[in-house]
DNA sequence: TGCCCTTGTAAAAAAGGCGTAAAGGCCGGA
DNA sequence: TCCGGCCTTTACGCCTTTTTTACAAGGGCA
């Protein structure tokens, strides 16, 4: 069986050979693109199951690369930023990119995350079903209901609409600004204070070591993921 | 024997075709509607063990058409959902449905979902019972009689109606709008203030201490459970 | 080291939902 | 016509949830 098709849009040659290098000893196969322009192309091409996207392109921003991407496939992208590129980051996963890692990244880190988006994206069976599982803990979307070693757990609204959002995107860093648009609405973008503390809730009720989230993580200065 | 009869509620003809394909493959029957409104047409017509239903229908979300079929019927409701519905995905799990899958999901997937489902729903022949006891209570649906120690309980029509609606959906969250559209309909969808009263009422007459309910829950801002 | 920014926690004030009691209105039966 | 049961409406105190406010802890950077 050949691996997976994984895409890779980067201006730096040095950086795609070094790159792709890294990902054909794992068993993928590999195509590339240098501009936004030709990454769509190619991708319409090559059907990747898996985008790995630099930031700070010639021709245009990342963001619309993402929409433009997303309008016909749900493989997940990864987004490569360097420092100058930092603040387009956010833009870039709100646009619907599923990760992000900052140069300089060591291979060990890139590859780890490329496996963890690809196991993913195959099967959902775990994050799809109706019923989730994570530490002690059982979600029921149906029965909207929360157990933890089989007590039940009482949340309120908003503590549930947000462990909802986190669970349906699962794996994906979500930031400040998705999660307040999903949970409270479009009005609330801006408080992201809310978060902090609601996340804090969560954490108390479904975390063994609240102080040490094993699931519900921060990523700094961009918002949150969850970890099954 | 032939097989159980399954209900598509999906307005793309293609994804249709498909599913029936996969399905008939299965040796099972399969009927079709491209709407909500025909689906619950084609759903009173053909008694489906089974509804697979596709969010983003042209004519109105899903959750009124999981909350309208479950009104007389608990076939298992499958959801499909696009990326630009997951939002809604979590009210009509909330709303009654059973599992989901997003597209684009694998033949192979949806198969072992459905077969699962309809293996839960034949083993359920008690949830149709027509008596169904809790604490030292007794309800007996075909005589329309109650009876806690032995002693029979006058309900009025309402507090019987709003009985019947919790039990049949035992175990699940039922939201304000919902229960209020079952038992007093449509128009009352807003007076939630009914139900405080009501409830309060049925835990008066079959709650050993009415103050601390077991059966009858109730979960702040979003409706009430009934507990077995 | 000391400053600044972000994050986590605690505890208050404010808002809103919930449970109960009681009164008024409607309708059918005596 | 009167009575009694049932539904609706209103009122109010209590409790949960949400929002606001405040402050301590940690990490990066000059």
């Amino acid at each position: 069986m050949t691996g997976a098709m994984i895409l890779i849009v980067e201006d730096d040659s040095q950086i795609r050979r070094f790159v792709r290098a890294a990902l054909e000893r794992d068993g993928l196969r590999v195509a590339e693109a240098q501009s936004r322009r030709e990454g769509l192309i190619e991708a319409g091409r090559c059907r990747p199951e898996l985008v790995i996207l630099d930031l700070g392109l010639p021709d245009g921003d990342g963001a619309d690369f993402v929409a433009d991407f997303r309008a016909w496939s749900s493989a997940p992208v990864l987004v490569l930023s360097a420092r100058s590129t930092e603040h387009d980051k956010i833009g870039v996963l709100d646009a619907g990119a599923d990760d992000y890692l900052t140069k300089p990244f060591s291979v060990g880190e890139l590859l780890a995350r490329v496996r963890a988006l690809l196991r993913r994206g195959r099967s959902h069976p775990e994050a799809e079903a109706a019923v989730v599982c994570f530490g002690d803990v059982e979600v029921d979307f149906s029965r909207r209901q929360v157990t933890r070693s089989g007590v039940r757990i009482k949340l309120t609204p908003i503590e549930y609409r947000l462990l909802a959002t986190l669970i349906t995107h699962a794996g994906k860093v979500m930031t400040h600004r998705h999660l307040l648009r999903e949970v409270w609405g479009p009005v609330y973008s801006e408080s992201s204070h809310y978060l902090r503390i609601y996340v804090g809730h969560l954490r108390h009720k479904l975390e063994a070591d609240p102080a040490q989230p094993q699931h519900f993580l921060t990523e700094t200065g961009v918002g949150y993921r969850f970890q099954l």
